[in-house]
DNA sequence: CTCAGAATAT
DNA sequence: GATATTCTGA
């Protein structure tokens, strides 16, 4: 009798702990759901041991309370959109909530990799390893060298910065080959748009180094293109021949390049009057009065002008020493375009000047 | 739509 | 400061 009663109560706190539990895996699944992707398993684990505490209470209680059939179906169906509400949006929008997400994402998705999932990432490695680069006509001055070139000097300055995110990512790019990337915006950009499985959003990509043989390069193709000023990202890719180099990558280097060898020095107040003083039309081309040629002495101090023709000697010397920037260039750029006019003055120039070049390429 | 260049972001 | 990404205009 007795013993019958203890059992009752002892059935019914079990039970009790059944739900409690129930609830609590439920809510655990609830928060799994929203990255139903990346955790396939944990979905199905927390789904199986809900199922499993239910099953326990079962025999008493009617209660399909929490009814629903707990396939991993359903759930499937009912968070699809939620993802999407998620995955796609652009980074642009909403910085912090979002990225908290993201991170937590990141995080999920090594563990899944423990456990020997794989998913969608496996497509993005294929992705990256992809390697698009058709030999063109062979040069002589440079052959195509695969992106992580050691060429030059051995000591590649760390560049990476590597938070978690970057690091995984590397790891994946890296894996089998050291090659191919640059996709990354066909990536996103692509068709479905809200699709979101295979559209993983803006991981960054992994900072390109440019050692020394890549700056080499990169120097080279502008001498030849005729100088900064009239080589365009894409002329200069293509001649670099180097294996896995994008445009943007370029694009952006050249930026800096422009940058760096446009306004050595800003600081000298007067340099605006003397300017125009100092230069004269030599073939075309506005070059310094004072420092024709390569009369490195002037570039310094008095011609902070030596901004656009005569960049064809001083630049590097004003150049950030640590960088690849720093001793390497003196070769290069002794070229002018003869295309173009190349002007100096203020920056404010630089769209027109850019623009003229452009035209007296077209004609 | 692609490309370049400038402006921003990381 | 260096590189990446986004924004514009052509």
């Amino acid at each position: 009798m007795i013993k019958s009663l203890s059992n009752m109560k002892n059935y019914n706190e079990k039970r009790e702990k059944c739900c409690e539990y129930i609830e609590a895996l439920e809510e655990e699944r609830r928060k799994i759901n929203v990255f139903q992707r990346e955790l396939p398993l944990c979905l199905e684990l927390v789904t199986q041991a809900i199922e499993a505490y239910k099953k326990e209470i079962s025999g008493t209680t009617t209660d399909t309370l929490y009814g629903q059939p707990e396939c991993s179906e359903q759930t499937t169906g009912e968070c699809g959109p939620v993802l999407d509400l998620f995955l796609p949006i652009k980074q642009s929008s909403a910085s912090t909530d979002e990225e908290e997400e993201e991170e937590e994402v990141d995080d999920v998705e090594h563990e899944s990799h423990d456990t020997g999932i794989d998913f969608v990432d496996k497509n993005m490695k294929s992705e990256w390893l992809k390697s698009e680069r058709s030999q063109q006509e062979t040069q002589t001055l440079v052959e195509p060298i695969k992106e992580n070139d050691n060429g030059a000097g051995s000591h590649q300055p760390p560049c990476y910065e590597s938070n978690e995110k970057n690091d995984y990512i590397i790891s994946l790019a890296t894996t089998s080959s050291g090659s191919g990337r640059q996709k990354t915006k066909a990536e996103r950009g692509g068709s479905s748009g809200s699709g979101g499985s295979s559209s993983r959003r803006g991981q960054r990509k992994q900072r390109r180094c440019w050692s020394h043989e890549l700056h080499r390069r990169f120097l080279n193709a502008l001498k030849q293109l005729g100088g900064p000023h009239v080589a365009t990202p894409k002329q200069i890719r293509e001649l670099m021949k180097v294996d896995g180099l994008t445009n943007d990558e370029v694009k952006s280097h050249l930026q800096k390049y422009r940058l760096h060898t446009r306004r050595p020095s800003q600081t000298i107040p007067n340099n605006r009057d003397s300017q125009t003083q100092h230069f004269v039309v030599v073939g075309g081309i506005w070059v310094p009065q004072a420092s024709h040629s390569k009369a490195n002495a002037v570039a310094s101090r008095e011609t902070t002008t030596g901004i656009y023709g005569p960049m064809a000697s001083p630049l590097p010397s004003e150049w950030p020493s640590h960088s690849n920037f720093g001793g390497e260039i003196s070769e290069e750029i002794s070229i002018c375009s003869d295309k173009g006019i190349v002007r100096c003055s203020s920056p404010a120039m630089s769209s027109s000047t850019r623009t003229k070049t452009k035209d007296a390429k077209m004609s």
